[in-house]
DNA sequence: TGTACATCAGTGAACGCGCGTTCACTGATGTAC
DNA sequence: TGTACATCAGTGAACGCGCGTTCACTGATGTAC
């Protein structure tokens, strides 16, 4: 590719580069939409006209609305394990990870609208095997690759875990999302803090085999 | 008001009786409705046939489908509540009350679907405040009611409470939504068991106090 | 007990609107020679 | 380097459909006398 006149406004890129360009902003856009206003009411057009296209080039690049939030599921999950990856080195014992953990996710959803979504596309998903598939996928690799940093971490600082780390973890991003959804009722309500602690309750209280209740004849 | 001649297949009722009977009606094919469909997908139309009424009928008795969803969500709780009442007698220790509890909130919604229908409504009140409000008010009955059933049960067993159990309550049933939401993903990957299992971790690491973390200048 | 009129819960059809999806078209990039 | 044609990412307008909401109407219940 020759070098052009000058760098204009809007360089002149080959097609596969700009329709590269075009599908990263629509991501981008999407992801913003769909926390703005919900998995429902965020439409195709908000999403495209924040990306500087219309609704046509989304069609382009993706099969349609389910489609599109697939990748934005990604993208947001690829950049949020490289954010896991950074955050657990000063952690000393299991509940200085847990709270480090914990505090992480409150960051990345601080308004619990993001859980939301994901929540209502989870809904969606009862007529929908093929958007399950894609959804489930995402989430197992998410749960394994952060079990793995975390178990590293763990080994690291020499920090034992009493129970089996992706249950636990399943358990804990499940359990965290509840915690952030309530924050759409009632924004104000439970603080980081008690959110925290919550979670680390949760960790500790694992720690802990589990006595009285039924957990005699059942596996 | 006299004796009809015999008890028909539909009974001549008085006006108010037949159109308590019919709102009655509404609400519990609302309930199915919304449960089975979700809360976008759960259209006025189904709920009206399945009641044997029209959709006329729903403007003759609400406002409009936010304003059935809201009897739905009152009618639900009240029924709830009298659940939680007779629940409680034999609990005999915190953990065992609690994984009761636990237990009761996974009967009432055992694959997730009213806690998805719930908080899809509360993403609505992003832009409705009415809405809120009401929903909000519903959970604050609901939780000081639990919260009071809870504290007999406490005081009549001996059982002492280490965390103020109002906002103990409130995050449980948070944290309880989160967890039975996953299963709208994967129905298959938490048991009732281990939901229970974390419900209670999570009671008895609130009932230690936080060691490590930044607890220490913050209220 | 009977008659005439008023009320109003529920009917059924139409309305309206938002929004995802489709499609013929365009103009810039790519390719062949 | 230049010309002629092919490709195709993105345009913009139209489509279609579902669904909440509205509204004129009906027929059973209620009321007055």
């Amino acid at each position: 590719m020759q070098a052009r006149v000058r760098g204009q406004s809007r360089a002149r890129l080959s097609r596969v580069d700009r329709k590269a360009l075009t599908r990263e902003r629509l991501i981008e856009s999407g992801h913003a939409v769909f926390i703005r206003r919900g998995f429902h009411a965020a439409t195709l057009e908000e999403i495209a006209m924040e990306a500087g296209v219309t609704k046509g080039a989304v069609y382009s690049n993706f099969e349609g609305k389910a489609d599109l939030f697939i990748a934005v599921v990604e993208a947001r999950t690829e950049q949020r394990m490289q954010g896991y990856r950074r955050a657990y080195r000063e952690a000393k014992d299991i509940e200085a990870l847990a709270r480090q953990h914990a505090r992480i996710m409150v960051k990345d959803d601080p308004n619990g609208r993001w859980s939301s979504v994901l929540t209502s596309a989870w809904a969606e998903t009862a007529d929908d095997p093929d958007l399950r598939k894609k959804l489930l996928d995402i989430q197992v690799r998410a749960t394994s690759f952060i079990g793995q940093t975390i178990k590293e971490t763990a080994d690291r600082t020499g920090v034992e875990f009493p129970y089996p780390i992706e249950r636990l973890n399943r358990m804990g991003g499940a359990l965290m999302r509840g915690l952030l959804l309530q924050r759409l009722l009632d924004p104000k309500h439970l603080t980081d803090q008690e959110i925290e602690d919550a979670f680390v309750a949760f960790v500790r209280g694992m720690g802990r085999p589990a006595r009285g209740g039924n957990t005699d004849g059942e596996q």
